[in-house]
DNA sequence: GTGGTCTAGACCACC
DNA sequence: GTGGTCTAGACCACA
């Protein structure tokens, strides 16, 4: 089971975890997803909570429906959620660094080693 | 009455506006802030609101209580805050963007040159 | 309880119950509208099944939520709904019409007729 | 390969497509019909569900079947399914174009007046 | 097999 | 009091 965080919905973090597959390239634009039923017991969760995460990529038109089939990724959904990452990196989380580096007096100098340290922690799981 | 935001609770909301009065010096150590009911007038929300506000502030001993007096901020609230706030921005915010930047395929240096450009403009207005 | 036909889910017949609550300006925007719980006993069905038709009808903005208070009609409301009438009779309902027509042989006589007779069966029920 | 709608079962959009032939005369009563593989390779569709839909028919009367050789179209079939069709349409669709008449306040007269205007440029077209 | 709907009941944060 | 989330389990239509 994957370790579900306590800040954000279940739901909501299937969704995250999913659009990640998708950046990550573990899912292909078009390809068939597992079905509510297989993702529920590998997540075990409730099949409704699975059906909440694909209700809500599918209005995000990240996924779509075929009837009595199942769940495929959206032909432009790697696009598309790049393209929403990007919109909330510049309308959301860059405002939030530069006003947390003004207020909070963190210099430019810290952030880049901060980078650094992140990158390099990554890089050591990788191996 | 300010804004708020739908995903994050309003008396958090409020409590982080008020923080941030503590950053900008709005308020200063030691001062008194307005009563729960003045506050629950301006921000047009219910009073109970507020009040777990300043229970959840008073906790975090930002702010106290002298009882038929008032809330005040404490002594030490500035560098409290500060601390605080700078320690949860890099545990929990800072990952998330260099997360972002990574899958959007940004340099910190990139961040950086833009933090500079924005801070100059913030400069030339101000003079 | 209302009665349900078979053909729709209940959450969207309960949905196409309270927009015509909007059309018949039984509901004014703005107002505030039952919550979940005192709808899914006065409809007798459970919360959730409400729950699900409250959802439906926030995402197409004929409704919004109020943290903790209650969810009220949207400022416009009847003017969205009745756009969406109209805009569902020009592209589906009066193509269907005319296709009907001219395939099953229905005469403008008839159609006229048929109607004056719908006009005499809501005015028998409304004396 | 035919469009579906999503909110139509795909048999029963296969049985309205069979319908429409019969009623404009692609096929005439008696006729041999394409066999269930036929159609689903052409309609770009599981067998099972052209079976279904076929099944569907034959219950209705509409085609039947003539063992090892194939289905036909019924000998009364145009007849029974205009009759059929319009009864359905006079009991359901109608009543509900109405309903959206009055909410809309659009008269039985603007109707017809646009029905006139659109058989009028279908006879130009077909001139 | 697939998804979709519904119920019953629980627990939580929030106003 | 309000809504939101989650579980368990059932039934259905559909491909």
């Amino acid at each position: 089971m994957m370790q579900f965080k306590e800040q954000k919905s279940i739901y909501l973090q299937i969704a995250g975890h999913m659009e990640d597959n998708i950046l990550m390239k573990v899912w292909k634009n078009g390809e068939r997803i597992p079905s509510i039923r297989e993702t529920a017991i590998q997540m075990e969760v409730n099949p409704n909570t699975v059906m909440r995460t694909y209700n809500f990529l599918q209005e995000k038109k990240v996924i779509f429906n075929k009837r009595g089939i199942g769940y495929f990724i959206a032909p432009d959904a790697l696009e598309q959620v790049l393209a929403e990452k990007k919109e909330s990196f510049i309308q959301q989380q860059l405002p939030e660094l530069f006003k947390a580096m003004r207020t909070l007096l963190i210099t430019p100098e810290e952030i880049l080693s901060l980078y650094k340290k992140s990158d390099k922690e990554l890089n050591d799981e990788n191996q």
